[in-house]
DNA sequence: ATAGATTTTGAGAGCTACTCTCATTTCATG
DNA sequence: CATGAAATGAGAGTAGCTCTCAAAATCTAT
C-alpha cells in the first residue's frame, strides 16, 4: 500500500490528499476482509468503521452505499481512452475487442482474492448485483458517446443506445458466468465467446 | 394454484382469496396515488398503510420491498406461453417479434397512467430501475430456457445466456427511451427498431 | 512558528425500509 | 357452533443512510 508513493506523485499531493487515499482503501480492506470472515449481509457499517479506524459518518462520507465499498469501476474511462486510441478506420467490433482485452488485464491487476471476492459478491449479493447493473448502464452511456464520435451517428438514437446496451447486457451476464464457473476458463476467452455471439447472433449448432 | 380447476375464477375463489386480492390492488392503488401527489421517495410505507387501510406490516406481507410496490410483472409468464405457441418451425427472431409484441399490449392494458407513471419512475428512481434490472434478469433466465427448448441448446450455455442478456439489455434500454421521451412513439414502433438492431446490428448510415 | 482560513472528521440525533414475534381477529369446515 | 387454519395488527428491533454542529487536522501567509 504505502510503497505504492511512486517518485511521481509523491511531491504534488499534499499530506491532505494522501491521507484522504489512505482511508479509502483502509475503508475497502476493512469491507473485504470482514465479508472474507462473516459475509456481506452480517458486515454493518459499523464494523467496518471500527476496523478502518474511522467514524461510520466517515465510511459513508466516502462511500455513498455499502454496495459502493466493493465496486471499484476504473473501467469506464479505460474504456473511453483505449477507445479513442483506434485507429479511425479499424472496424468497430475489432476495436471493441481490442479495448474490451485491455480493460480486463488492467482491471484484474489487484489482488486475485479481491477480483474474485468482487464478481462473487455480484452473483450471490441482490444489491451488489443491482448496484453493479447500475454501471453497467453508465457504461452503456459512454459507449454510446464512442460510438457516436466512432461512426458519426447521434450518440442519443435509440438504435445506437441499444446496440450499446444489448452489448454491456451480454458482458455483464459473461462477467456473472465467470464467477458462476469458479473464474474457470479465463475471461479474456468467454469475453472473445460473448463477443462473437453478440456480433453474429448465435452460431450454428455443431452436433 | 387449485383454483386452476375452475372453469371462471368467481365461483371457486373463497372469501379469503376474494380479499387478498382486495388489499393487494388496494395497496397498489395507494401507492399510486401517493407517489403522483408526493413523488416516490416522500411516500412513505405508513402513508401507503394508512390509506390502502391496513397495517404497515401487511404492505410488507404483500411486497417483499417498495419497489415491487409498483412492479407488476406479469409479463414473463406471458412471454414463455406466447413463445411455446408459436409454430416450431418459425424463424426464431420472428417468434420473438411476435410474443414481444404480444407482452406490450397485453402489458398496456390498466390504465395509461399506470404504465406511465411505472416507466416514469423506472427512469427517475434508481431504486427502482434498480429493481426493474433484476427482474429483467430474471426474463434473462426465461429467454434461455424458451431458447434452449427451441433450439435444442443447452440454456445454461455462455452463448444462450449472452444471447438472451443481450436481447433483455437492448429492450430494456427501448423502455427507458419510450419513457424519457414522454411515451411520444408507440412502444410497438420502438420495439421493432430495438429488434431490428439487436437481429442485425447497427443499420448503414443514411445521410 | 503562529494565526487564521479551510477542510476533514467525529458524535449523535433522526428517518425509514425492513424483519420478527406474538396475540388477536377472520375465515373455512365438519 | 366449534375447532383449526390463516391473515392481520401491534410493537420492538436492526441497519442503512442523512444531516447538523462542534472539534480536530491540514493548508497558507506573515
Amino acid at each position: 500500500m504505502t510503497s505504492m508513493t511512486a517518485p511521481h506523485t509523491s511531491p504534488t499531493l499534499g499530506l491532505r490528499e494522501r491521507k484522504k487515499i489512505k482511508t479509502r482503501e483502509a475503508i475497502r480492506t476493512a469491507m473485504y476482509t470482514l465479508v472474507e470472515e462473516q459475509g456481506y449481509d452480517a458486515t454493518t457499517i459499523e464494523q467496518i468503521a471500527e476496523r478502518a479506524e474511522v467514524s461510520p459518518s466517515t465510511v459513508f462520507r466516502y462511500f455513498p452505499t455499502k454496495e459502493d465499498i466493493v465496486l471499484t469501476d476504473e473501467y469506464d474511462p479505460i474504456i473511453m481512452e483505449e477507445l479513442r486510441t483506434r485507429p479511425a478506420d479499424e472496424p468497430w467490433p475489432d476495436s471493441l475487442r481490442h479495448v474490451m482485452h485491455r480493460a480486463i488485464t488492467v482491471g484484474m491487476k489487484d489482488p486475485h482474492a479481491v477480483s474474485r471476492l468482487r464478481t462473487r459478491l455480484m452473483v450471490e449479493v441482490p444489491a451488489v448485483r443491482s448496484r453493479m447493473m447500475e454501471s453497467m448502464s453508465e457504461t452503456g452511456r459512454m459507449l454510446c458517446q464512442a460510438i457516436g464520435e466512432r461512426t458519426g451517428r447521434d450518440p442519443e438514437s435509440l438504435e445506437v443506445r441499444v446496440y450499446a446496451m444489448s452489448i454491456v447486457g451480454g458482458l455483464m451476464e459473461t462477467s456473472m458466468y465467470w464467477a458462476e464457473q469458479d473464474h474457470e476458463p479465463d475471461f479474456d476467452a468467454l469475453v472473445d465467446r460473448a463477443l462473437n455471439v453478440i456480433e453474429h447472433g448465435l452460431p450454428p449448432e455443431n452436433h
